[in-house]
DNA sequence: GCGGGTCAGAGGTAT
DNA sequence: ACCTCTGACCCGCGC
């Protein structure tokens, strides 16, 4: 559990924090069991254990006694490299200022150059899609071709890298579906919050018109009916309008960075990376259009690339591996979902026909009710299947109905029952439940909800031990909370964003969205939220983050990266997961005390850092809250050294953020909130989802380490090894 | 609180 | 112009 001050980007900054603060972790593979557990690891008979496990001796190898004191001392490059940030920070503290300064006119300058990045990263994704499109499609009419092509892009994938910021990073294919299921959420909430703000609107001019004319029985409710606007659809059209779908042309076979058992949380999200074309449609088909195409000019259209089984047609039949599939049509679509007519060969059902003759594969989801998911489903992709053969039929209800018999593919993933009939089985329901239980609350009932540990790595299982709980932050004697900040005069809840004091800091926006208890929109450089001078009450969305723990966390031990943690609940991407909590100390006091003690906990609280962060989510790019707010003075006073100030130490004292580990593919972020006062020194530190998490995923973010920025006492580059497993793994932790 | 009823929604496909 | 059937709200039912 070493903790880097999140997302380091300026490579100089990370340096000096590695080279000094953190230079003692050097040994520790990242956060392992080692420093979490300070008792286990004195104890004679654990360390013993370690012995035994190789990894872990390897990881600790490194370790030399001069280490730490000497690492303190900045190497010449680092020096360098300090000299170098320090101009950078300089200038980009007068940009900052300058924009303060010329208010309106600035913030265009600054938007426009938000835009010229968008444009950028724009400009790569056309590239991308332009070499997809040209890129050989292999036909597969056997499933033997298939299978090779499958190898052939598999190569292919960790090829395309791109080069950001001056490091070369690859983008797997697994990290391109994230990333557009990203922008897809990111779409989705900001569409939310528009809906979220019409209904509210509807419903005030509701109890106005009420209140108003009461003998008015017949007033025209207008656009009162139907709320629902599909948020989901509209950022699906939004994608479309800015090409953002991952995979805009149909595909035959497997779709690059989608392996069988892949999840998804709507339909929407198959239409996003363009797994599924249609978020209405069952039978996904390659029309008459495609014929034209040189690549598809052997085949007869239609031609069926994908379905997805609901188990909403009567006559379907589903045996997992063999599916007896209905065809489209006929079909009552409200109500009683019957079917009402006879189906025709025509459409889907053509297209899953033709795929018979010509040997084409089709993927296969199945949706499953699921309380894991936003929308109470989940679509999981469950392989490539043969359409074997089909026949016409009087259904169920007395009508022609086209079945198609498919058989799954051999070779490939195996289907568990987890998948097909997704449920949360492998989630404990009670305390008694829980396989290799050791603590039942490492909370000890200062959390709302229960923290259990697990230990199924371990013989005899230990706990981790060696801290104090603390459920809020601890701040040390040398640290003075800034005054209590100004709030706003909001009443019960914060609505209108253009009156609201804590909206308008916030870009004249809320950060949050109600649904789901709270959902953050997308990472900021930080979020004000309304505090203890704020008129509105605890209810008010823009407290999201304060209030406590929401989902049902374990913190469980890994097989090489010491304690972990997961959550029993699926968790919806934006919604807040914990607190970095433990003792809020100046970063001075620090340096002389926890080297010696070996602390791999610090957290730095280093917004700007934070605000240039990689990972997670994109953030927002017209946002305005800095060039807004006089807090810039506040944190940006004379003293213009780039290392943080304050730190929050989590050492001896913390919750269950210690326990978190590093991913180079993370499925939470880091967002610095500011709440009871406006000083981004001493920003609250929350971690937020990123994706939609289900059950039983290992918690995760970005220490944000840069690759060669922590050098030994020699000058030399260190190195640690990553152990996060991500298919984009940069192999090590800095 | 739950479950069945209700309906808009929007791109693809064919006419 | 037509086809697709999801997602989320609405309302009435039973507890």
């Amino acid at each position: 559990m070493v903790v880097q001050p999140p997302k380091c980007v300026s490579p100089i900054q990370s340096a000096i924090v590695t080279g000094e603060l953190k230079a003692e972790v050097a040994d520790d593979s990242q956060h392992l069991m080692v420093s979490t557990d300070c008792k286990a690891e004195k104890s004679p008979r654990i360390v013993s254990k370690y012995g035994r496990k190789g990894i872990k001796t390897e990881q600790k190898q490194p370790k030399e006694p001069e280490e730490s004191s000497m690492q303190r001392r900045a190497s010449a490059r680092i020096q360098a490299k300090q000299k170098a940030d320090k101009e950078l920070l300089v200038r980009r503290r007068v940009e900052l200022l300058d924009e303060q300064d010329d208010g309106g006119n600035e913030t265009k300058s600054r938007s426009k150059r938000s835009r010229v990045t968008e444009n950028v990263v724009k400009e790569e994704v056309v590239e991308e899609e332009k070499r997809d499109i040209t890129a050989p499609k292999s036909k597969l009419d056997e499933s033997t071709k298939l299978e090779s092509k499958a190898k052939v892009k598999g190569s292919e994938e960790n090829v395309d890298s791109k080069n950001g910021g001056g490091n070369l990073v690859e983008k797997s294919d697994t990290l391109k579906v994230k990333q557009t299921l990203r922008l897809f959420n990111k779409h989705y909430l900001h569409l939310v919050q528009e809906e979220e703000q019409r209904c509210r609107k509807v419903e005030a001019d509701r109890k106005v018109s009420k209140k108003g004319s009461k003998s008015k029985k017949g007033a025209p409710p207008e656009d009162i009916k139907n709320p629902s606007k599909r948020p989901d659809l509209k950022a699906l059209s939004k994608m479309m309008e800015n090409n953002e779908i991952l995979y805009p042309e149909k595909r035959i076979g497997n779709i690059p960075g989608i392996k069988v058992g892949h999840q998804f949380y709507s339909r929407a999200e198959m239409v996003a990376v363009g797994f599924h074309s249609h978020w209405l449609n069952g039978i996904d088909y390659m029309g008459q259009s495609y014929r034209k195409g040189l690549e598809h000019s052997k085949y007869t259209f239609p031609l069926a690339v994908a379905i997805v089984l609901s188990g909403m047609y009567e006559d379907d039949l589903d045996n997992a591996e063999d599916v007896v599939y209905t065809g489209q049509g006929g079909h009552n679509l409200t109500g009683d979902k019957r079917q009402i007519r006879d189906q025709v060969l025509e459409r889907g059902n053509l297209a899953l026909k033709n795929c018979i003759e010509q040997r084409v594969l089709v993927r296969v989801v199945r949706g499953h009710e699921s309380a894991s998911s936003y929308t109470g489903k989940v679509y999981t992709y469950d392989g490539l299947y043969k359409v074997v053969n089909y026949w016409a039929e009087k259904g169920i209800s007395g009508f022609t109905v086209y079945k198609f018999r498919l058989r799954r593919l051999e070779g490939q993933p195996t289907l568990t029952t987890n998948q097909v009939y997704f449920t949360n089985e492998r989630v404990p329901q009670s305390a008694a439940e829980i396989r290799g239980l050791v603590c039942e609350d490492i909370t000890a009932g200062q959390e709302d909800i229960p923290i259990p540990a697990t230990n199924l790595f371990d013989d005899p299982p230990v706990a981790p031990t060696g801290f104090t709980y603390c459920k809020t932050i601890q701040v040390s004697k040398n640290v003075k909370l800034p005054a209590e900040g100004t709030g706003c005069n909001c009443k019960g809840v914060c609505v209108d964003p253009r009156s609201c004091a804590c909206a308008l800091r916030n870009g004249s926006d809320f950060p949050y969205v109600s649904r789901d208890g709270g959902r953050l929109i997308e990472a900021k450089d930080v979020v004000f939220e309304c505090g203890p001078n704020c008129g509105c009450g605890p209810g008010c969305v823009n407290r999201t983050s304060q209030r406590g723990l929401r989902y049902r966390l374990e913190v469980f031990r890994t097989a090489k990266k010491g304690w972990g943690v997961r959550s029993w609940d699926f968790i919806p991407s934006g919604a807040p997961v914990c607190e970095y909590t433990g003792i809020l100390t100046r970063a001075d006091d620090l340096d002389r005390l926890d080297y010696a003690n070996d602390n791999n906990y610090i957290f730095e609280i280093d917004c700007l850092q934070t605000m240039k962060g990689v990972g997670g989510r994109e953030r927002r790019s017209q946002d305005a809250s800095l060039a807004d707010i006089d807090l810039l003075d506040k944190s940006d006073d004379q003293n213009s050294e780039s290392a943080p100030e304050f730190c929050i130490d989590a050492g001896s004292t913390g919750n269950v953020s210690r326990f978190i580990n590093h991913s180079c593919e993370p499925n939470l972020f880091v967002q610095c909130v500011l709440s009871s006062h406006h000083d981004l020194k001493l920003a609250r530190v929350m971690l937020f989802a990123a994706d939609n998490i289900p059950p039983l995923q290992e918690l995760t973010y970005d220490y944000g380490y840069a690759l060669d920025s922590v050098c030994g006492p020699d000058g030399k580059i260190k190195q640690m090894h990553c152990f996060c497993g991500a298919a984009g793994c940069k192999k090590r932790l800095f």
